[in-house]
DNA sequence: CAGTACTTTCATTTTAAATTGAAAATATGT
DNA sequence: ACATATTTTCAATTTAAAATGAAAGTACTG
């Protein structure tokens, strides 16, 4: 089946990408899935993965695993056309779904294994180090957690509570007093 | 001139280390980076390179350059002892403190970076691109850069305030209502 | 102004992460 | 069930980041 082609392109559009392949950089995130997050944000259409392969130059199998990893994240959505079985992608563009869903695989991936520290203290003060040095690092380690607790809270809200919640939370606590 | 030996070690603190180590990984920061910082933060008195060098196994380069990189993050302090040009290190251990560094450098990292784009935009619509994709694109955008906004206005007051208006945040930001 | 104790630099090597491309698997229409 | 369009996987390669170690630099001491 001939594909018709769903691709707006020009050099803001180019320019645009190259930004957010660079900022996914400063952000620990795979150029090429990056690009691809550009790319989607800045079309109004699904596309196809070949559009995104030959809009990128990328090959079939980054492409597909960095689309995978993007709807895995909910920054985009797979769009399946009746009657066939190709599959289109189209990112989400609403900024607060974006941040949240970002929050989401950060919280994951940097603060739940911090907070499992918990329990490693605990099973470790069972056995009997009460040495004073041993005691300054679970001292330390306590006040790490505090604040590791509290970050998670705001993480959990913002993760699971609408948009609202987050405006509210911002306008109260940025306001000076 | 022999080095007296400073270095408190058993296995809590190994495990400490190692578990720190990969934490650091999640957080995008160097292996022996997070060794480093594990070890100073599990020690009470400040440690010169070699110690650091042999206790984790480091070659002197790395040692030096993490280490640096822990004293410019403001992590780490260098201690100069009086009548000797040798330097010792001490780990900065309040939570506060630590997590107002991090802040400090993501902002400069992931978000200074993003609210540049601010400046990309406008230099772009100079340029007479008011093609309806290109307006979608802006007005995404827009969003996103709204949300960083807010992001970094939080960062901002992290960074330069102290600790009580933190605490405050949290706790009235937190509270359900 | 040596001599030495320590620090800093940097070209090379190592290691880890991301990408490729082609083969294998799966789904869909006829 | 067959043929084909599409997706998925994965061993091999490339690329980028970090670590090494030895040489060069710098400050302190007598």
């Amino acid at each position: 089946m001939k594909t018709k082609q769903t691709i707006v392109w020009d050099t803001v559009q180019e320019e645009f990408i190259q930004k957010w392949r660079e900022l996914g950089t400063a952000w620990g995130i795979p150029p090429a899935m990056a690009a691809i997050h550009g790319l989607l944000l800045s079309q109004q259409h699904p596309l196809i993965t070949d559009e995104v392969m030959s809009t990128l130059s990328l090959s079939r199998g980054s492409a597909h695993t960095q689309l995978q990893a993007l709807v895995d994240w909910g920054l985009v959505y797979p769009v399946r056309t009746l009657g066939t079985r190709q599959r289109r992608y189209v990112a989400e563009k609403d900024a607060w779904q974006m941040m949240a869903c970002i929050a989401r695989q950060r919280k994951k991936r940097e603060l739940d294994p911090l907070l499992e520290l918990e329990g490693w203290k605990e099973s470790q003060s069972a056995g009997l180090s009460d040495s004073a040095p041993a005691q300054a690092l679970d001292k330390t380690l306590d006040g790490i957690l505090t604040q590791a607790r509290a970050v998670n809270g705001v993480f959990d809200r913002l993760i699971s509570e609408d948009e609202r919640w987050w405006e509210q939370w911002l306008i109260r606590g940025l306001r000076r007093n």
